[in-house]
RNA sequence: GCGGAUGUGGUGAAAUUGGCAGACACGCUAGAUUUAGGUUCUAGUGCCGUAAGGCGUGGGGGUUCAAGUCCCUCCAUCCGCACCA
C-alpha cells in the first residue's frame, strides 16, 4: 500500500523548502522578461474566492512564463488605505493603523498557504509612509506642471451628522447611520485634469492590442466624446436685472432638429436659475429638491423628470417670432455641456417625458419611413429619415442638416462647432482620515501653498479619536496647524486625503524596486515595466483602468516614465458565485445546508430550505465559501485546480461542493499512479524507431501538449485542463500487456510532460510526483514540453460526409490526400448509406471543402 | 435610464476562419470489487421514439450547400455608472 495523499503535509513541505532556496526572486537580464501582475487587495481581514481566483490565474501564467524560459517579476502589495478600515475604527473602536496590518498579516499568511509564486522580498503596502512620500512628491510635480487643481464640487452632506458621505454610505436617498435625507453640498475639493487626455485617451485605445475589447468599448463610452454645436438663444424679456446676460447657451449634438424645439432646459445649478432663485421662494424649493436626489449619475436618470417654468422666454434662433419656455429642469447636469439644453420631444426620449409631463407640444421634424411618424405620444423616435417641417432644413438627412444649421449658426454668430466630453475632471480628494494627506498647506496671505518635498512625508498623525462624527483631521488643531513655507505665518494644513484610487493608479511602476527613495527608480523599474499582462475583475474596467492610463499619461508629462500606457496586456476575470439558501429565518450559509438530491436542509433541524440561483458571492446574501476551509479540507491544489477547471476564466465560476469533490478525487487517483508506478531508465533516443501503432499513442500525447500549450497561450485555462485530463486518462488507459521498451519510453515522455504541464496548476503535487521519478531534481526547473511537429505532421485525417447539410458517415484520409478534391467526393459517393440514401436520384450539387467536409445536396 | 457582456444536455462547459454540436468534468443509472479511513473499477447517459428516424445551442425571423458561429428583432440574467475597492 502507498502513501496515502495528505494534501497539507506536502504543500507545507514544498512550500517552505521553495521560500528556503528563494526559487520565484525576481531578477531581469537583458531580455525575455516578463511582468505578470494581479490587482493587489485590499486588506479587508480575510481572502475570499475572488481572491482565490484572480490569484491563482496570476500564478498559472507566471508559472508558465516561467517555465517557457523567462525571467518573471511576479509581486504582491496591498492597497491599504480606504473606509473599511475607519468603519472598523468607529465600530470596534481599534485604530486604522493596527486593524489593516493585522489584516494584511493574516492575508499574507492564507495567500502563501495558496502556494503562490510570489517574491514576498517585493512586497509594500500604500499606507507605507515611503508610499506616502512617494506619492506626494509625484502629486507636487503634477500640481507644479497643471494637471492637479482645486475648485468647488458637489458631495454628499449628512444633516445629522455633518459629515460627507460616499455614495455607498447613502442608502435610498439617506444617511445610512443617521437615516437623514442626504443632500449635496459644495465643498472645496482637488481634481486631477483628466479631461485634458480625453481625446488620447479614446485614440490610443486602438493601440492596446491586448486589452480585452470589451474594456475598452466601455472606456470610449465612457469618455463619451461627442461632436455637436454651442448654440445661444435670444433672451425676449429679462426677469431681473441679476441676470448679466443677454443669451441662454445650450450645447446639443442634434442641431439638426432644431426646428423641433419646444422648451430650453437649464440645470438647477445653473447661474441664471440660481440668481432667479434669489427672490423666487419656489424655486429655492425646487433647486433644493433637485439637490436631493443625489450625485450618482444613476439616480438622476431614474429620477422623475420635474421641471419648474421661470416664465423667460427666448427666440427662436431660425424661426421668426417664436418664443420657447424655458424651465428649470432636473435631469439636465451642469457639469456636461454648457448646463442647458433644447429640448426636442419628438426625438429624445428624456425630452418626450418631460415634455407629456409638462403638456409641451411634440413637433416631429424627422421622418421615420417605417413607423407612424404622425403621432409620437410616448416613444421619441431618435433614428436617421428625412427632416420635415423645418423650413429651409427640409427634404435633408439628419447628417446634412446637422452641418447646415452649424454653418448658419456660425454665420449669424450665434453659435459654434463644440466637441464635448462625458468625462469629467477625477475628483481625487477625500474628507477622511485613512488616506494618504494631500501635502498642501493652506494660507491666509498665500492661499495655495504646496508642501515643500523636503518636508515630505506629510503623515498622518496617530492620536485621533473615531467617537466625534465627521473627518478626523478637521477635528486635529494641532496636526493642522503649521507655519506657511512660504511667509511663515501661521497656516492651515490641507485636512483631505486622496481617493484610493490615487494609491492604486501608478503602484504596478513601483514593484521593480518598492525601497528607492525615489517614486520610480526608472533604471529597475524599465527591466519590467509596463506589466505584459495585468489580470483583474471586469468591476473596475473603467475607473481604476482609467485613471491609471490618465496617471501614466501625467508620468510622462513629468518625466517619470517614457512610455504612455500603464499595462500592455490586460486580462478581466468573472466572479466566483454561489447559490443561495433561505429559510424562512432569512439567508443560511452552505456550511449549515445539507443537499439531498436536489432538496437542501438545514443542518440543525433539517428543515428543508429554499434554494435560489446561483448569486455573486456576498456576505448580505451569504453565499459564501471560505477559502481557507477548502484549503484545510482539500488542500490548495485541489482549490486551484478546480478555480481553473470547469468556467472559463472571463466568465462568472459557479463554485460547487462536488465539482471541488470531483477535483480532489482526481489528484488522489494520480497521486496513486505515480506511487505504483515505476518509470524505466530513461532512453528517449529510441523513440525515432517507433512503428506506427506507437506513433498513433506519441502522436495523441503530442496532440495534448499541444493543445494544452495553446489553450494557456490564450488563456482558457479550462480547454488547458481538459486537454491535460485526457493525457492521463490516454496514458491511464494503455493496458500492461501492450507494453514493450519502445511504448515505456513513450509512456515516460507522457507522464513528464503531464507533470511539467500541471505543475503550473497544483504546484505542490506536481513536485512532490516529480521528485518519485527524479529525485535529485525539482519541477520548477523543468522547461516546457517541445511539441515534436514531426509527429503531428502525419496524423490522419476524418471529413464529414453531409446529405443536405446533415450528418450520415464519415470517410478517412491522409494527410497527402488533402489537395485530391475528387479522391474526397469518390470516397463519400462510395459509402454504403450515402448511396443508400441518393439512389438513382441525382446529386444537384457535391461541395468539398478539403479536408472538412463533403456535402452531397440533393 | 445609459453603457458593456452573457444565454449550448440534469449541471459547469467544449467547438481556429461559417464545415461532424456536447470534448473534459460533475451528477445520474446499471453492474463488479468490498472499500479499511472522503472507496475504486467497468458500461451507459442531449431530447422524443421499441425501431427506422426525427428534434435539438434563450424566443421569433433571415442569409447560406452548410449557422452555436453572420444579420434583424424580442426576452432573460449579470457587471459598471464617477466618494466601495
Amino acid at each position: 500500500m502507498h502513501k496515502p495523499y495528505i494534501a497539507k503535509e506536502i504543500e507545507t513541505k514544498w512550500q517552505k523548502e521553495w521560500q528556503k532556496n528563494n526559487v520565484y526572486k525576481a531578477s531581469a537580464d537583458k531580455k525575455n522578461n516578463y511582468y505578470v501582475l494581479e490587482m493587489f487587495p485590499y486588506p479587508s481581514g480575510k481572502i475570499h474566492m475572488g481572491h482565490v481566483r484572480v490569484y491563482t490565474l496570476g500564478d498559472v501564467l507566471a508559472r508558465y512564463k516561467r517555465c517557457s524560459g523567462y525571467n518573471v517579476l511576479h509581486p504582491m502589495g496591498w492597497d491599504a488605505f480606504g473606509m473599511p478600515a475607519e468603519n472598523a475604527a468607529f465600530e470596534n473602536k481599534i485604530h486604522p493603523a493596527i486593524w489593516t496590518k493585522q489584516n494584511i498579516d493574516n492575508m499574507k499568511k492564507q495567500l502563501k498557504a495558496m502556494g503562490l509564486s510570489y517574491d514576498w522580498d517585493l512586497e509594500f503596502a500604500t499606507c507605507d509612509p515611503l508610499y506616502i512620500e512617494c506619492q506626494q512628491k509625484i502629486f507636487l510635480d503634477f500640481y507644479k506642471n497643471d494637471l492637479a487643481y482645486r475648485k468647488e464640487a458637489w458631495a454628499n452632506w449628512d444633516p445629522v451628522d455633518q459629515t460627507v458621505l460616499s455614495n455607498e454610505q447613502v442608502i435610498d436617498g439617506k444617511g445610512w447611520r443617521s437615516g437623514a435625507k442626504v443632500e449635496r453640498r459644495k465643498l472645496p475639493q482637488w481634481f486631477f485634469r483628466i479631461t485634458e487626455y480625453a481625446d488620447d485617451l479614446i485614440d490610443s485605445l486602438d493601440k492596446l492590442d491586448n486589452w480585452s475589447n470589451q474594456v475598452k468599448i466601455m472606456q470610449k463610452n465612457w469618455i463619451g466624446r461627442s461632436e455637436g454645436l454651442k448654440l445661444k438663444f435670444k433672451i425676449d424679456q429679462r426677469p431681473n436685472d441679476k441676470i448679466d446676460s443677454d443669451n441662454i447657451e445650450v450645447y446639443t449634438t442634434r442641431p439638426d432638429t432644431i426646428f423641433g424645439a419646444s422648451f430650453l432646459a437649464i440645470a438647477p445649478d445653473h447661474p441664471i436659475a440660481k440668481s432667479l432663485a434669489n427672490n423666487n421662494k419656489e424655486l429655492q424649493k425646487f433647486i433644493s429638491e433637485c439637490n436631493q436626489i443625489g450625485t450618482s449619475e444613476e439616480a438622476l436618470e431614474k429620477a422623475e423628470k420635474k421641471g419648474f417654468d421661470t416664465s423667460i422666454k427666448v427666440f427662436h434662433p431660425f424661426e421668426e417670432g417664436e418664443k420657447l419656455p424655458v424651465f428649470v429642469a432636473n435631469f439636465v447636469l451642469m457639469s456636461y455641456g454648457t448646463g442647458a439644453i433644447f429640448g426636442v420631444p419628438a426625438h429624445d426620449q428624456r425630452d418626450l417625458d418631460f415634455a407629456n409631463k409638462l403638456k409641451l407640444p411634440v413637433k416631429v421634424v424627422v421622418k421615420d419611413k417605417n413607423n407612424n411618424y404622425e403621432n409620437i405620444d410616448t416613444v421619441a423616435y431618435t433614428g436617421d429619415g428625412e427632416i420635415i417641417n423645418s423650413g429651409i432644413l427640409n427634404g435633408m438627412n439628419i447628417h446634412e442638416a446637422k452641418s447646415q444649421v452649424i454653418k448658419l449658426a456660425v454665420n449669424k454668430k450665434i453659435g459654434k462647432k463644440s466637441k464635448q466630453f462625458r468625462l469629467h475632471d477625477w475628483c481625487a480628494s477625500r474628507q477622511r482620515y485613512w488616506g494618504c494627506p494631500v501635502p498642501i498647506v493652506l494660507c491666509d496671505n498665500c492661499g495655495i501653498v504646496p508642501v515643500p518635498k523636503a518636508d515630505l512625508p506629510v503623515l498622518l498623525p496617530d492620536d485621533v479619536t473615531f467617537e466625534k462624527i465627521g473627518n478626523p483631521l478637521d477635528h486635529h488643531k494641532k496636526w493642522q496647524t503649521v507655519n506657511c513655507p512660504k511667509c511663515n505665518k501661521p497656516a492651515k494644513r490641507e485636512t483631505q486625503t486622496f481617493d484610493t484610487f490615487v494609491d492604486s493608479s501608478w503602484y504596478a511602476l513601483r514593484y521593480p524596486a518598492p525601497k528607492s527613495k525615489e517614486p520610480i527608480d526608472k533604471k529597475e523599474m524599465l527591466k519590467w515595466s509596463p506589466p505584459d499582462q495585468y489580470v483583474g475583475g471586469i468591476e473596475h474596467a473603467i475607473l481604476h483602468l482609467l485613471y491609471s492610463r490618465f496617471f501614466n499619461r501625467g508620468l510622462k508629462k513629468t518625466k517619470y516614465v517614457n512610455f504612455d500606457e500603464p499595462f500592455k496586456g490586460l486580462f478581466c476575470q468573472g466572479m466566483v458565485c454561489h447559490k443561495t439558501f433561505k429559510s424562512p429565518g432569512g439567508w443560511v450559509e452552505p456550511d449549515n445546508v445539507e443537499l439531498k438530491g436536489n432538496k437542501a436542509f438545514l443542518k440543525s433541524n433539517n428543515q428543508e430550505l429554499e434554494i435560489g440561483r446561483s448569486e455573486k458571492m456576498s456576505k448580505s446574501k451569504k453565499n459564501i465559501v471560505d477559502p481557507m476551509s477548502i484549503i484545510d479540507k482539500y488542500g490548495a491544489d485541489t482549490a486551484r485546480l478546480f478555480m481553473l477547471s470547469d468556467s472559463p476564466p472571463e466568465r462568472d465560476l459557479d463554485w460547487s461542493e462536488s465539482g471541488v469533490d470531483g477535483c480532489w478525487k482526481y489528484l488522489k487517483k494520480i497521486w496513486g499512479h505515480f506511487h505504483n508506478y515505476t518509470p524505466p531508465k530513461k532512453n528517449f533516443l529510441i523513440l525515432k524507431d517507433a512503428e506506427e501503432g506507437h506513433k498513433k499513442i506519441r502522436r495523441e500525447i503530442h496532440i495534448c501538449i499541444q493543445n494544452t500549450t495553446d489553450s494557456i497561450e490564450t488563456f482558457r485555462y479550462n480547454s488547458a485542463v481538459a486537454s491535460i485530463r485526457k493525457l492521463s486518462n490516454l496514458l491511464l488507459g494503455i493496458s500492461n500487456n501492450e507494453k514493450s521498451l519502445i511504448l515505456d519510453q513513450i509512456i515516460l515522455e507522457g507522464w513528464e510532460s503531464y507533470l511539467i504541464m500541471l505543475s503550473p496548476i497544483t504546484p505542490h503535487i506536481a513536485e512532490e510526483l516529480w521528485k518519485l521519478m527524479n529525485p535529485n531534481s525539482s519541477i520548477l526547473s523543468q522547461k516546457w514540453p517541445d511539441i515534436n511537429e514531426e509527429i503531428l505532421k502525419n496524423k490522419k485525417i476524418v471529413m464529414a460526409v453531409q446529405i443536405n447539410g446533415k450528418l450520415k458517415n464519415t470517410i478517412e484520409i491522409a494527410p497527402k490526400e488533402i489537395v485530391n478534391k475528387s479522391l474526397q467526393e469518390n470516397k463519400a459517393l462510395a459509402l454504403d448509406n450515402i448511396k443508400n440514401i441518393i439512389l438513382n436520384k441525382e446529386p444537384k450539387k457535391i461541395i468539398v471543402i478539403p479536408g472538412r467536409v463533403i456535402n452531397i445536396v440533393l
